[in-house]
DNA sequence: TCGAGCATGTCAGTTACTGACATCGACCAT
DNA sequence: ATGGTCGATGTCAGTAACTGACATGCTCGA
């Protein structure tokens, strides 16, 4: 039907020929415009042009869609892992991943920051991305398993690799003067053994 | 309106003054029985004997009735920080928070292997378990910043914390002799330990 | 040119929630 | 006792997140 045709060429000034990637930038535009709640899924279909159902098509939710990439940085972490020299313990191991995980986030500072002021200002959202996290952990523990090492170490490490993520990425997109999340890791693994 | 009066006679062999107890037992039946998503809301309300409305009265919504514990837990592993020894290491105040935490759990195993079992079948149940462990990270490391403990330790010990209480749970309710929680905090904390 | 396959549109339905208002019993002051 | 407030509940109507079934149109290789 050529009237959504014409939507899509009002609803954006250049015309962007991949559906999901324009649902995702739409989305987050009208989640940062007005709030996750008050964005409906058919306000984002209307926009990127499609139908409500093509949306649901393309997420399994509405929260999806600000979580498009997160399997991919699992994947990466997890191969970093398995390819990760032997030599190194199951925690630089696990560290290493989330440095090759967090290295797909290097130039885009400032899309994670609006990304994550979203989330943060949502609790729904909030969970979504503890279970992306959860995810990630078990990717981790997974090649470390692989690796030889055994339970519990393992999991211990594996989560502890992921929350050092977590914090340094939130340290990362609050700095003042733009660092390497790699360094942010780095400084925060540091704090983490002198715990033990 | 006696209907549901009589209602709620049918419905229990002995009658339960308190509607949200028997919400919470309810619940856990038909979750058990035939499956988060196969239960709607009006199913437990109308076993329990009262209204759909009443039941999202009580509960934000429907997964929260599996959770209802949760705050008071995390209250009770913060005020045991706040009144830990000085002279612990933070991830040790830490880690007695979590004793004193599970300790509420103590004399029902039973009940939390079957909640656990639920939760496990249920991706989107896993994910409010995640927000609950995250609001205990939370309140773990405020306690810590109030023992003088500064970021990103407080944080840092918290998660580790969370994460020994999480894995040594699972150990717990999957032990086939049954062992005392904080036994197996004390043995996963060991390992950690051994990480760094 | 046909047909298979894939992305999308259309439409109707279910269910999780929410707001507004009425009711009812307990308890308290007069 | 009488009236009034309060807290928990019932009733009803509405919104929005999904889901299933089916139709349509586009692409591409045989």
């Amino acid at each position: 039907m050529s009237a959504t045709v014409i939507t899509r060429i009002l609803a954006m000034g250049r015309w962007e020929p991949d559906a999901r990637g324009r649902m995702i930038r739409v989305a987050v535009e009208l989640f940062a415009e007005r709030g996750f709640e008050q964005t409906t899924a058919g306000d984002i279909a209307e926009r990127a042009g499609v139908t409500e159902r093509t949306f649901f098509r393309h997420f399994a939710d509405k929260r999806e869609v600000l979580f498009d990439g997160s399997n991919t940085m699992a994947r990466t972490a997890h191969d970093a892992i398995l390819g990760a020299p032997d030599e190194l313990s199951p925690l630089d191991a696990a560290l290493a991943g989330m440095v090759a995980g967090g290295s797909l986030l290097a130039d885009r500072r400032d899309h994670a920051a609006r990304r994550s002021q979203i989330i943060a200002a949502n609790p729904s959202l909030r969970e979504r991305e503890l279970l992306k996290l959860a995810a990630m952990v078990d990717a981790t523990a997974e090649a470390l398993r692989a690796r030889g090492i055994a339970e519990p170490t393992a999991s211990l490490a594996a989560h502890s690799a992921v929350t050092v993520f977590q914090i340094a990425c939130g340290r990362w997109v609050r700095a003042d003067e733009p660092a390497d999340l790699a360094a942010h890791i780095a400084q925060t693994a540091a704090v983490l053994r002198a715990l033990a």
